[in-house]
DNA sequence: GTCTATATCCCGATAGAC
DNA sequence: GTCTATCGGGATATAGAC
C-alpha cells in the first residue's frame, strides 16, 4: 500500500487543483470587491488581504490588474444569460414569463454582486464586454425576438416590441440587486427576506402578465 | 454716460457672477467624467482639462475632491425627482403613468450622465446620498404611495403594491440611460432617435397601463 | 510559488509668489 | 484668483532571493 501523497512532494495533478482552488479564492474576492467600490475603487492590495494571500502572490497568479478583471467578468457572464433559457418555444408565454422572472429575481438575490459588477462595467461603456455584447448577447437577443414574434403570430400573447419586452424584464429583475441599497433604505426590505422576495416576484411576473394578456 | 466696466476693474457683482459661471463649467465637466469614468476614475486634472483651467485654479473652487463630488450629486439630483409630481390626485392614474414615463424618458435622454452618475452612487451603497434617501426620498416615496393607495380604494386602478410600482418604474426608465450603451449595442438604437424614443415610451407606458387597468 | 525589497508613476493636496 | 513648484502617499508592477 502506497503512502498518502506528502506534501512535501505534491503530485501535479494535487499542484494544478490547489492553484486552480487559488485562483477561484482570488476571483471570488475581487468580485465581491470590484462590485462594491468599482475596479478602480479597489486595490489589489485589498483584494489579495481578502484572498488571504501576499500581493506579489496574486499578481503571480493575475498578473496585471486588468486580467483579474476581465477574468472576473467572465467567470460571471454565462450564469447572468441562463435565466434565458426559459424563453423557448416549448413553454407557453406565460410560463416562460413567470419561470423567468423567478430564475432572474433568484440570480439578482444570489448574484448580486456578479449584476452590480455588470452594471459598472456597462455604466462604463462596455469597454471590455463590448464584444461580448455584439458577438454572443447579440445573436442570443435575436433569436428570443424569434420566438416571441413566433408565439405573437400564433395568437398566444398580445403583440410587443421584443426587444423593448426584453429591456424591461432585464431592468425591472436587475434592478433588485443593482438598486439594493436604494431599495433597502427606502423599504426596510431586502430580497434575502422570503416575504419580500415573493411580494417582488410576483408584482414582477404580474406587470408582464398584464401586458402579454391577450384581450377579450 | 459712464464708460462700461473695464477688465481690469470689475464690479464685485461681475466677480461674483464670473466666480459662478466657473463652477458652473467645473460642474459639467466633472459630471460628463465621473458619470463615465467612475469618480475613483477621473483625475482632477483631467477634470480641470475639461473645464478649461489649471488643477491648482480647480481645486481653488473645490478644495477636494469629495467636495466636488458632493457639488456635482446635489446639482443633479433635484431634476431627477421632478417627473414625480405627476403622481397626484389632480391627475387620473393613467394620466400620472402617461406623463411620468415620457418626462422620465425625455430626462434619460437628456440627462443621461446624471442618471448614470446616480447609478454610480447607488452601486457603491450610497456612501454619499444615504442621507438623503432616507430623510428626502423617503417621505416622498410614501406620499406617492398614499396617492396611489388612494386611487385604489375609489377603484380607479387595480390593486398594485405601490412601492413595487415606482421601483419598477424607475427600473424601467432609468434603464435607457443607465444601460444605453448596451441597448446601441444590440439594437442599434438611441433615444436621441426620435422613432426609437416613442416606441420605447409607448412601450414602457403600455406596461404599466395594462397593469393598472380594472377588469371587465 | 512565495517572499522581501523596490522601482516607477500618478494623484490629491499644499505652499507661496504674483 | 491664478500660477509654479513640490510634497507625501499609495498604487501597479518588477527583480531577484529562497
Amino acid at each position: 500500500m502506497p503512502p498518502v501523497q506528502a506534501d512535501t512532494a505534491p503530485s501535479p495533478i494535487r499542484r494544478v487543483r490547489e492553484a486552480e482552488r487559488k485562483r477561484q479564492v482570488i476571483l471570488a474576492a475581487a468580485l465581491e470587491l470590484f462590485s462594491r467600490l468599482g475596479v478602480d475603487g479597489t486595490s489589489l492590495d485589498r483584494v489579495a488581504e481578502r484572498a488571504d494571500m501576499s500581493k506579489t502572490n496574486l499578481i503571480y497568479y493575475y498578473p496585471t490588474k486588468d486580467a483579474l478583471y476581465e477574468a472576473v467578468l467572465n467567470r460571471v457572464l454565462s450564469s447572468w444569460l441562463t435565466p434565458l433559457d426559459e424563453i423557448n418555444t416549448a413553454n407557453t408565454p406565460e410560463q416562460a414569463i413567470r419561470r423567468y422572472v423567478r430564475e432572474k429575481m433568484i440570480f439578482s438575490r444570489d448574484n448580486a454582486a456578479a449584476s452590480r459588477l455588470f452594471c459598472f462595467e456597462i455604466l462604463h461603456g462596455a469597454p471590455v464586454l463590448g464584444g461580448y455584447l455584439r458577438e454572443t448577447l447579440r445573436p442570443i437577443v435575436e433569436a428570443k425576438s424569434k420566438v416571441i414574434r413566433h408565439w405573437i403570430r400564433q395568437g398566444r400573447m398580445a403583440a410587443v416590441d421584443p426587444q423593448q419586452l426584453l429591456f424591461s424584464l432585464w431592468a425591472t429583475t436587475q434592478t433588485f440587486a443593482d438598486f439594493a441599497s436604494q431599495i433597502e433604505t427606502l423599504g426596510d426590505q431586502t430580497l434575502a427576506d422570503p416575504a419580500f422576495f415573493e411580494r417582488s416576484v410576483d408584482h414582477v411576473t404580474q406587470l408582464f402578465l398584464a401586458r402579454i394578456r391577450l384581450p377579450g
